[in-house]
DNA sequence: TGTAGTATTAGAATCAGTCTAAAACTGTAG
DNA sequence: CTACAGTTTTAGACTGATTCTAATACTACA
C-alpha cells in the first residue's frame, strides 16, 4: 500500500472520529484529493468528483473543501493569480517548489528553514508562528526542452 | 528627505529615462504608491488616485499597475485569498511578515535566506532562481490587545 | 411517522480583473 | 495652423472564481 493510500485511509478515520457525516458527495470530493504531490483547483476537483457523483454541485465542492481546510485536513494555497490550489498533504507541514515555466508545483522539505529568523530591526515585538518558503525556478523537463 | 521620498524621486527619473509618457492619470497612480511599508490593493490605489484625478477609470489604474510591474518598478503579490497587493518597494528584493490577526504586512530582510537550499531527494534537476519567505505570526499591537 | 437538524441543489449575486471599441489626447510633418 | 498616426483613456461589457440564497432532500431518532 502506497504512502498516499495510507494517508488517505488515516484521513477517513479521523473524519469518522469527528462524526463528520460522510455522504456520497463528500466522499467523491475526498477521493478526488487522494494521490501524491497533488495540487488541484476547485474546478478540477469538481470535475473529478463528478465522474463519481454526476449530480454533485459546485456549492457542495466548495463547502466540502472549506470544511476540510477548517479541520486542518487540507491546505489551501494561492500561488500567484488564478484560482486557489488545494494540497491534500496538509498534516505534515511542508514547502513548495514552483516551476516558473510550466507552473507545476512540488512539495518539498528544504534545508535551513529552521534557521530562518527575523533581524532585530525587523522584529518589533512580533511573535513568529511559522515560515512559509516558496522556491521558484525551472524544473528538469522545462530545462531540457530548451527551445527558446 | 525621507527614504521613501528619495525612492519615489528615483522612480520618476527612471520612468522619464524610459520615455514612459507621464500623464495626469499615471502620475496620480504613481503618487498613490509613495510611502513606506505600503501594500495596497488596486481598489485602494484607485481610490487614492481619484482624490487627485477624479475622472480616472479603473482600467487605467489596472493598466498602469501592469506596466509598472512589467518595468520591475512595482511588485505584485498574492498573500492568501482576495485581491492582489502592490508593493512599491520592488527594486530591492525583500520578504514579508504577515500578522495573522490584523492582516498587516511588513517588508523584512530575514536572516538565513541565503542558506536555504533543496535537499538532494527534492532537487531532481531543478534549477533554483529565487526563494520567497513569508513569516506568519502576531504583531506587537495584536499581542498587546490580548482580549480573547 | 413526525420533526429537527443537516446536507445538497441550481442559479443568482459578488468580487476582482480583463477586454473592447470609441473618444480624447500628443507629437510631428507639411 | 492642420492633418495624421500613434498613444492613452474611458465606460461599460465580459469573464472567472467564489460565495450566497432559498428551496428541497436526506438522516437520525423520539
Amino acid at each position: 500500500m502506497s504512502h498516499a493510500d495510507k494517508r488517505h485511509e488515516r484521513l477517513r478515520e479521523r473524519l469518522r472520529e469527528r462524526r463528520w457525516r460522510i455522504t456520497p458527495q463528500r466522499r467523491s470530493v475526498v477521493e478526488a484529493l487522494s494521490g501524491p504531490n497533488l495540487h488541484l483547483t476547485a474546478e478540477e476537483i469538481f470535475a473529478r468528483a463528478r465522474t463519481v457523483v454526476p449530480e454533485i454541485s459546485r456549492a457542495t465542492v466548495y463547502n466540502t473543501l472549506r470544511e476540510l481546510v477548517e479541520m486542518g485536513e487540507l491546505a489551501e494555497m494561492q500561488i500567484g493569480p488564478g484560482p486557489a490550489l488545494y494540497d491534500p498533504n496538509a498534516v505534515v507541514h511542508h514547502h513548495h517548489l514552483v516551476c516558473s515555466s510550466c507552473g507545476r508545483i512540488y512539495d518539498i522539505h528544504p534545508l535551513g528553514v529552521e534557521h530562518l529568523d527575523l533581524r532585530e530591526e525587523d522584529r518589533d515585538g512580533f511573535e513568529l508562528q511559522r515560515a512559509e518558503v516558496v522556491f521558484h525556478g525551472r524544473c528538469r523537463a522545462c530545462k531540457e526542452s530548451e527551445d527558446t
